[in-house]
RNA sequence: UGACCCAUGGUGUAACGGUAGCACUACAGAUUUUGGUUCUGUCUGUUAAGGUUCGAAUCCUUAUGGGUCAACCA
């Protein structure tokens, strides 16, 4: 009988099968809550991946809920990313499609249950400048004092939140807090604000509200009117987590429970929503969904899939101590994903022409190859092969270093699927360029019936000239320069910018097959990498994004 | 000079008082009509000092290092 290897529970999962055990929960709920104020990145990612995944593995749910408490932040083409980011990353994931829900959709309940705080003494409308309060708040290391209005009534305080609230009052004249303690070594329960004037049009609810909950306070409430089990966030809310139960306890909710777990870091990347907004409107890259943005939209447009996504997710782990993973298992995991699924195409992106001197002019034949030598099931497909073929420029060398197993002068080479060729000859232009070789076919080596007893240790990829598809192609290297781009407090994080993050290939040479494919399909390029087709390409014109290249242990000794 | 959190190979993550394991990376080899894939092997680790214990990565203390916290942001 096979040994059951049980994969260990994470921290979370240890907490979660706790409470089941102990019957505190009969079932899971969770929650992924993005502020639509940016698109979604791969740190999302991995928090996506952690609430689905867990109430997948435990056979609960997950709500898709927008934070949209600050209005003058926030922009309906934000949740209409995030919608579909979401839904791309988890579309092959066995369950349902999460409730969407909005903060919004509870700022009536949110004000109704703020009147029974106040009702309660717990909450005051403040009326102290910013600037007061954060004279009167103090520092980490010194108490804070008690504002001049925290002592007024229940009754003027009712009445002042409903004056806040009815809209005639500007930003800015007061706020409503809540009555904690000042002296607390947490900044967070210095009787922190939880209701701010904004006169504001929300992207959801109008101009009906003029007053906005604040993070802190909506948060605890919005997880407990959906009955999240398990409230799962970053560490950064660690502090705040005495106010999330606060607040719960004072308003008698449901006991959701906050849990912290440590943010992704990837080395050469940025994940800070605020500077990967810099870099958009900076024009540093194009867009959002710049294929050398970390953001899911960047990404997918460069190939990923969501299943290498996940399994990233899945490998990176969860804990709680501060991590900087490295890109290069981001790579490996969509290495390992497109190498089972990605068809492969012959593509010639730095041209050399060779002509084979013996064979037949204005004469096309075909040979078979396989689509994909790792899936026995995918089938093969006709190649066009003639006497102009192009071929890597990379693949000939007049001086070949030691190992070197290409073309060299007078060598013998494998054209992938079809024939041995043996150089001859090497024109050059004027500067004394190779302009392009001249090399004769061995008949009787064609793939699948060799006969020629010629041992070759170089196979290379190759495209007929006659009948060769031309691309554009966009070859990406990392953004920065840098494993930490944002780890140096004297410099910024645009000093370490790479300035050959793109390079484009204006014409590429690829076989003819290439002419069926659509808008984000995903090949390899024999010997080159992983390639998707990007929503620039045209009817005439097809667009290449090199999604990233495929291992290479070859280096000249 | 405050409170809170964290500390295991280069990176990430396990070991829940009883043999420090796995993955990525790197390196070496085998196979290969992709210098890919696959397979095999190798290197590298418990921050430090005390204590508890038959036994400590694990529990305690202190130190050191890192992180977080003073928006009418989330």
């Amino acid at each position: 009988m096979a040994e059951l290897v049980e994969k260990s529970l994470n921290f979370i999962e240890e907490i979660i099968e706790h409470d089941l055990e102990i019957g505190k929960h009969k079932t899971i709920i969770t929650r992924f809550p993005p502020e639509p104020n940016g698109y979604l990145h791969i740190g999302h990612a991995k928090s996506i991946c952690l609430n689905f995944g867990l109430a997948l593995k435990y056979g609960g749910k997950t709500n898709l809920r927008f934070d949209d408490t600050n209005p003058t932040k926030e922009d309906i083409e934000y949740v209409d990313s995030i919608r579909e980011d979401v839904k791309w990353l988890i579309e092959e994931m066995p369950m349902e499609w999460s409730e969407e829900r909005y903060a919004s959709d509870y700022f009536q309940t949110i004000y109704d249950l703020t009147v029974k705080l106040i009702q309660k003494g717990l909450a005051y409308v403040d009326h102290s400048t910013a600037e007061q309060m954060a004279v009167s708040k103090g520092t980490p290391t010194q108490a804070g004092t008690n504002s001049p209005y925290r002592d007024r009534s229940v009754e003027e305080n009712l009445a002042l939140f409903e004056q806040m609230k009815s809209g005639s009052l500007p930003d800015g004249t007061c706020v409503l807090r809540a009555k904690i303690d000042m002296a607390s070594p947490n900044m967070h329960m210095r009787d922190p604000v939880i209701y701010r004037i904004k006169h504001a049009h929300h992207h959801q609810t109008g101009d009906d509200w003029c007053i906005y909950p604040m993070y802190d306070y909506a948060h605890p409430i919005s997880d407990a009117i959906e009955n999240i089990t398990h409230s799962i966030c970053t560490l950064e809310f660690e502090v705040h987590r005495p106010l999330y139960d606060w607040t719960i306890k004072n308003l008698e909710l449901f006991p959701s429970r906050q849990i912290e777990f440590a943010r992704l870091n990837l080395t050469y990347t940025i994940m800070s929503k605020r500077k990967l907004l810099q870099l958009v409107t900076e024009g540093v890259v194009n867009g959002w969904d710049d294929p050398r943005m970390p953001t899911i939209s960047g990404l997918r447009r460069r190939g990923y899939t969501p299943a290498a996504l996940r399994e990233f997710a899945n490998r990176i782990g969860i804990a709680k101590r501060d991590n900087i993973i490295d890109v290069g298992l981001l790579e490996f995991c969509v290495r390992e994903d497109l190498n089972k699924k990605a068809q492969r195409v012959m593509a010639v992106l730095n041209p050399l022409k060779v002509v084979l001197t013996n064979y037949t002019e204005g004469v096309t034949e075909t040979v078979e190859i396989e689509n994909n030598p790792e899936d026995p099931n995918g089938g093969k497909r006709l190649v066009p092969f003639g006497r102009e073929i192009w071929i890597e420029r990379e693949d000939f060398m007049e001086n070949p270093p030691k190992g070197y197993h290409r073309l060299t002068p007078d060598g013998y080479f494998r054209l992938k699927g079809a024939y041995i060729i043996k150089h001859v000859e090497t024109i050059k232009n004027t500067e004394g360029g190779i302009e392009e070789l001249r090399c004769e076919y061995i008949p009787t080596s064609k793939s699948g019936q060799d006969q020629s007893g010629i041992k070759v240790k170089g196979v290379g990829h190759w495209v007929n000239v006659a009948t060769a598809a031309t691309a554009e192609c966009r070859i990406y290297d990392r953004l920065f320069t840098v494993e930490a781009p944002d780890g140096d407090k004297e410099k910024s994080f645009m000093d370490y910018l790479n300035p050959n993050s793109l390079t484009v290939l204006d014409t590429i040479y690829v076989e003819p097959s290439v002419k069926d494919l659509a808008v984000n399909d995903r090949v390899q390029f024999l010997r080159h990498g992983y390639f998707a087709v990007d929503k620039d390409s045209t009817d005439t014109k097809l667009v290449f994004n090199r999604t990233v290249t495929l291992k290479d242990s070859w280096k000249p000794a």
